[in-house]
DNA sequence: GTCCCTATACTCGGATAGCAAGTGTCCGAGTATAGGCGG
DNA sequence: CCGCCTATACTCGGACACTTGCTATCCGAGTATAGGGAC
């Protein structure tokens, strides 16, 4: 079980994203440079979480990406399934319906109990992904992150949209 | 993010060691006839759950499998650990570090505010599990099993043990 | 000086190779059993 | 008849190919911009 690489790079844009002042857009090589990783594979992340609806792109010069919404009202799930799927993790193969003890398809009308039980443990990590924002994310930020560093950040950014 | 069919296939067998007279053992190769699997890749996964210590394993002739421990005692989480590994399954890679934003490694004492996010969901996901024992999984058995498939199983296992 | 037009260059978007992890399989090492032999 | 020994066959255990999905990349379509020209 492993969440793809998508995730963490994607969340990190977001962030990076919500510190934009209004109505300016970044593009998606300028987002890779910043974090150091591919722009190609980069950019077809970024247009996952577009076709989501969580970013918006805008094209030509001056153009790039930007948040759709206000950084509250975006779940880090809401992250996690546009670029991952929405998928189950734990698929139910409905093993108990094979082998020499199974029956016709018809009789069973609930879920296994094994493919519940899995489903609850996964449902309470939706919940946990769901009431955490990109607002409590800035918020961390706001708090850890070394002074010296927003700087460098914050200089970069002021290079880069002039 | 999928995790292994071995999971299932694990779990599945666990419940029905679990439903196995004392002092008795299961070959690999029946419980994988009983589910309908292959069996050389199953045996991969039983041999885990030998590793781990959840099952107790003996050669030879009327030799196989057999839980190690009371059902009501192996969680569904070592279960998974067992099988899959312990690494959590979103990893950190510190691209907050690269670009040109980053600075020396020194720096950085605490883990990255979305990796913290991140894992306090796994934490959820992995609390969620722990609670969740092969005992239940049983108890949910008794009330949703179709009485007839209970009966050809146990007629299965019965012919088998002799 | 202002407006319009056009060419430009910059952006996103989807289609295309490469690689790692999970999937599936095999054969060798070890051991409890069962039968035969001797006492 | 009982106990011991040996050969057997059955078990697990780790080492070896294959396939799917993630990783990484490229080139084409679309568009806002910026400059130049006409009025």
């Amino acid at each position: 079980m492993k969440i793809s690489d998508g995730v963490e790079w994607s969340i990190h844009c977001c962030t990076v994203l919500a510190l934009l002042p209004e109505g300016v857009a970044l593009p998606a090589a300028r987002l890779a440079e910043f974090h150091g990783v591919p722009a190609a594979y980069l950019a077809k992340h970024l247009q996952a979480l577009a076709r989501a609806g969580i970013v918006e792109s805008t094209q030509g010069p001056k153009g790039g990406y930007r948040l759709a919404r206000p950084a509250a009202e975006v779940s880090l799930f809401e992250i996690v399934v546009a670029v991952e799927g929405g998928e189950p993790a734990f698929r139910c193969t409905e093993i108990r319906q094979r082998g020499p003890a199974g029956m016709d398809p018809k009789h069973y009308k609930i879920p296994c109990g094994i493919a519940r039980a899995m489903w609850r443990a996964e449902d309470a990590w939706r919940a946990s992904l769901q009431e955490q924002t990109l607002a409590d994310i800035l918020g961390g930020l706001a708090r850890d992150v070394d002074p010296r560093q927003a700087v460098k950040a914050a200089t970069w950014m002021q290079e880069v949209l002039t």
